[in-house]
DNA sequence: CGTCAATTCAACCGACTGGTTGAACACGGA
DNA sequence: TCCGTGTTCAACCAGTCGGTTGAATTGACG
């Protein structure tokens, strides 16, 4: 489940904890140790979340003897970003379009808008 | 858990079926039946979708006789953005301040970097 | 070498999730 | 009024998640 990268990217900022790391990790890298501190949680606990980041691709960690500072890594914001924009947009300028339709035409050719091609369940992975 | 509107909405959008249908609604209206279609579950389990995503505020129903028509709502879109775009732009800008810094400085000025005030658990809510 | 600090691995636990089936509810239409 | 369609509620199940404790690993340093 969430296989893909956008889906773990999403779930991994879905936790408050994890997206106030990212926050603190934008100002400056940081060890498990450090990026532990303010929380409330044990270290073991800290590193689970560090890895779920890391899965997701919005973390990476180096190695300075036995500290493995994290370093967020931006471009994967871009991922989110451009799927938000697409739908955002589309919602938004639907608004206006849908209304002209349903003005312009009688209901029978704006509302079924679900034909045949929908019977066999295809992939309907939008990109 | 997830307590607040950021959380349920990333974790909303977090599964790709739910992804899917948003898209869709980008596009059109929809009810519930129309929306489970494509996939290969019950009308139940779209409709508890539907419920995340309606929790999150992504979307909207109305009542039309027993069916109800689901609606994508757009204005929460500009909560993930807002946050999202903050901490890109930060990342980004370290990237090359940082970079600056290290040219600069001696090590033992940029490493250390955390001082005391990460002592006292604070709040750490960054919003 | 032995020790200490930082990190991760492993096993476990309770809560939540995505799915199911089956029953109930809400309306419009014959 | 009864029927059919669309939707939701309820109970259940397997798997994942965030957290714990305890042990293992890794590497610097005396």
């Amino acid at each position: 489940m969430a296989a893909d990268q956008l889906s773990r990217v999403l779930s991994a900022l879905a936790d408050p904890t994890r997206r106030d790391m990212v926050a603190r990790l934008a100002v400056a890298d940081a060890t498990v140790l450090e990026l532990a501190q303010p929380y409330d949680v044990t270290v073991q606990a800290v590193s689970k979340h560090l890895k779920v980041l890391e899965d997701a691709g919005l973390v990476s960690r180096s190695r300075d003897a036995q500290r493995r500072p994290v370093h967020l890594e931006a471009e994967v914001f871009d991922l989110m970003t451009k799927w938000i924009e697409r739908y955002r947009r589309l919602a938004e300028n639907r608004y206006r379009r849908l209304d002209e339709v349903l003005r312009a035409m009688p209901d029978e050719v704006v509302k079924p808008d679900r034909p045949d091609d929908r019977k066999e369940k295809h992939d309907h992975q939008h990109q």
